[in-house]
DNA sequence: CGCAGGGTTGATAGCCTTCAAGGTCTGTGG
DNA sequence: CCACAGACCTTGAAGGCTATCAACCCTGCG
């Protein structure tokens, strides 16, 4: 199991270009021989809801959010996928949530019936996937609690957290939040405003620093005791 | 793929026991030879929030829920299990939430260091579990719309539709409910009182019937609309 | 019979939403 | 360069949905 198993992130996998030894070994990189690498400008669909699952994707640059929407028009933000991160791979036949580039992205794409091909033959591949949909059950769970349990307060500072520790530099004081604050209020379960509101409480008490499109994390212990996150 | 792969349904077996066909094949049945049975009385713990992960289960009969709790005391029900359901095997490690049992339950329980032996080996089995996972992911993303987006009563709704069309003969006017009230409220993010209450407009509006441990459902159309799903 | 636990119902409170208005930033075109 | 439009963000006031608090009912059981 890779290191990234035992994180509470989203499917994410090394970009093995980025890597400091080159030939560090990952069975995703099997993939490489089919992919294709696409652009999208901020906004764009990759995929829409209920469309059927033939291709899978990995984020090489920019930041993307899988979408459902209801009939009356509510929605909700499923996850938002930074770069590593794939995505398309865990539905079946068809794609229950859209997915939408927040921002101008980079992606490679992969047609998924390769992929599945690719997994029967190579036993460590099929279980590279099968690690990388356990990470995402898993962090949907974790999910399910911030949406049926915690408050306004504790979902943004879980957010933010979390966001943090996805940076590809986790730790640094300013954390880019390229999505709009409708985008994170339709992920945790709140109104533009709510999300606004706290983000401003967060603010006024010292907690964080709001520049645009970023935060800067002030007190750290302090969002983690406001998160009422166990671990992490 | 097994038919059962296409609902969204949780992680659930056809038990090949019960199969009009018994040779009905299943790759699940290699786990056969490592099983044991074990029965437990209501409200037992399977296993515990943080454990490591040494087995996991199937069930026979019963019904068993998965739970995690807060330091503080508030808990979410991550999902009922019902006969032929697995439980245990989407977890890394240690299992995140804690099983219990909701009414007396008689369990088969594998090693997972067997089973993921097993699947080491049989490609068919590796499939199988991984598609069992999926699963599980679908559900937990349809239950983030149902805490993120829905309300009170559209929450009850789907949770009445889905567990009629789980029940071992959906469609049947009378369902079984073997949960309590909290747990209930615990599933769906809201609070004893609230589920009492919509339950009890919907038995003034004629939708359903209360009975002890059940109710009757009246109006499937009706529920239905009232649950704002779009399938179904 | 009395107790304990779950279920139900009512009254009140509070968190978050809704509705509304203004502010800020960005990109565009003159 | 500046003005303007539009989208997004922010803040305020009022309202509603659900939680909280409390009381009572009902059932099973010792």
């Amino acid at each position: 199991m890779q290191a990234t198993m035992h994180t509470a992130q989203p499917v994410r996998s090394v970009p093995s270009r980025v890597v400091s030894r080159p030939s560090a070994p990952d069975a995703l990189d099997l993939l490489e021989q089919f992919g294709s690498t696409v652009t999208l400008q901020r906004e764009q669909e990759i995929h829409g809801q209920g469309d059927s699952a033939e291709y899978c994707w990995r984020i090489l640059s920019g930041c993307v959010r899988t979408v459902k929407l209801m009939e009356d028009g509510r929605r909700q933000v499923g996850e938002f996928l930074l770069p590593g991160d794939f995505f398309g791979l865990d539905d079946m036949g068809t794609h229950d949530f859209a997915a939408e580039a927040v921002t101008d992205v980079t992606l490679r794409r992969y047609p998924r019936r390769m992929v599945e091909g690719l997994a029967d033959s190579h036993a460590g591949l099929a279980r590279r996937l099968h690690a990388m949909t356990l990470v995402a059950l898993r962090n949907a769970q974790e999910r399910m609690v911030l949406l049926g349990r915690k408050t306004a307060m504790e979902r943004i500072a879980s957010f933010v957290l979390e966001m943090d520790r996805r940076a590809t530099t986790p730790g640094r004081a300013m954390l880019d939040l390229p999505m709009s604050r409708t985008d994170i209020a339709d992920h945790l379960g709140l109104t533009v405003e709510t999300v606004c509101r706290v983000l401003a409480h967060l603010k006024r008490e010292g907690t964080v620093g709001i520049c645009r499109s970023g935060v800067e994390l002030r007190d750290r212990a302090g969002l983690r005791a406001l998160a009422c996150e166990s671990r992490h």
